[in-house]
DNA sequence: CTAAGTGCAAAATGTTTGCATACTT
DNA sequence: AAGTATGCAAACATTTTGCACTTAG
């Protein structure tokens, strides 16, 4: 049985608040240093939440620290994710060719594509745009 | 200028002749302890290698260690990866599918992707085969 | 000779865990 | 009351770094 506690619920409420942004546990530590909820609470909870298929944990390139996002389950159990390699900003894909792809991958070489885990790594819209005004 | 020492051979050459497999750091050192190169070598030289493309990292589910495989940049330059989760190898996907799918994401959503970066997960054919065996 | 690379040990980073306490149900 | 979660501090694993020394060019 899985207890609703304070911590629970403000870890929750935080990245739904901000369920376009992604977060390292350390800013979520600072984000919410002032509510009741300590680090290891913190971790305990974002892997609960994991497992629970409400946040997705994504890494940046060179770098160990994981990020945590919210995401709502049912909706991005069929699809790719896009994940933006400056911004660290998770992209929902809904795109038939994607599809199409992974049918394909598996019925020509045997490799079953994990969507909940793959994601596409790239430069999203935003980002593109800041690096041309640089 | 990128000095060609005795202990990036070493470690070029054992990636090399094992371009199939990936290790993590902890394996390298032990298929490598009789010969002359220190952990902190080994590190510093794996992170000039991803530099230099010679190199992919990449990490299994539910673990924080780097793995890392040899891959010739050239060959590699255009095409995205498959990484199967259960065994941590890379496969390399060359298919007209996945072309389309770069050019219409590119098109459709400004998202760019990183075809070095990009790569998708889940089982590889030996491996789902394991699994059904079990 | 100079820039680059090495090995060592120490430090840093991010994460996990044991334990006593406190909260949920 | 039983099961679950928390906070703290200590432990952990992996990776990075400072420094004196060595090597490649």
């Amino acid at each position: 049985m899985v207890y609703s506690t304070e911590q629970r619920n403000i870890l929750l409420t935080f990245l739904k608040e901000h369920s376009d942004k992604v977060f390292s546990v350390n800013q979520i530590e600072k984000a919410l240093s002032s509510q009741n909820i300590s680090r290891s609470a913190l971790y305990r909870n974002l892997a609960e939440l994991e497992k629970l298929k409400k946040v997705k944990r994504s890494n940046k390139i060179g770098s160990r620290e994981a990020f945590f996002q919210y995401y709502d389950n049912l909706e991005c159990l069929n699809h790719i994710h896009l994940s933006c390699t400056k911004c660290g900003r998770i992209f929902h894909m809904t795109n038939d060719l994607a599809e199409t792809l992974i049918e394909n991958l598996e019925n020509q070489d045997g490799f079953i594509i994990n969507k909940r885990e793959t994601t596409l790594y790239g430069t999203c819209k935003e980002c593109s745009k800041k690096q041309e005004n640089q």
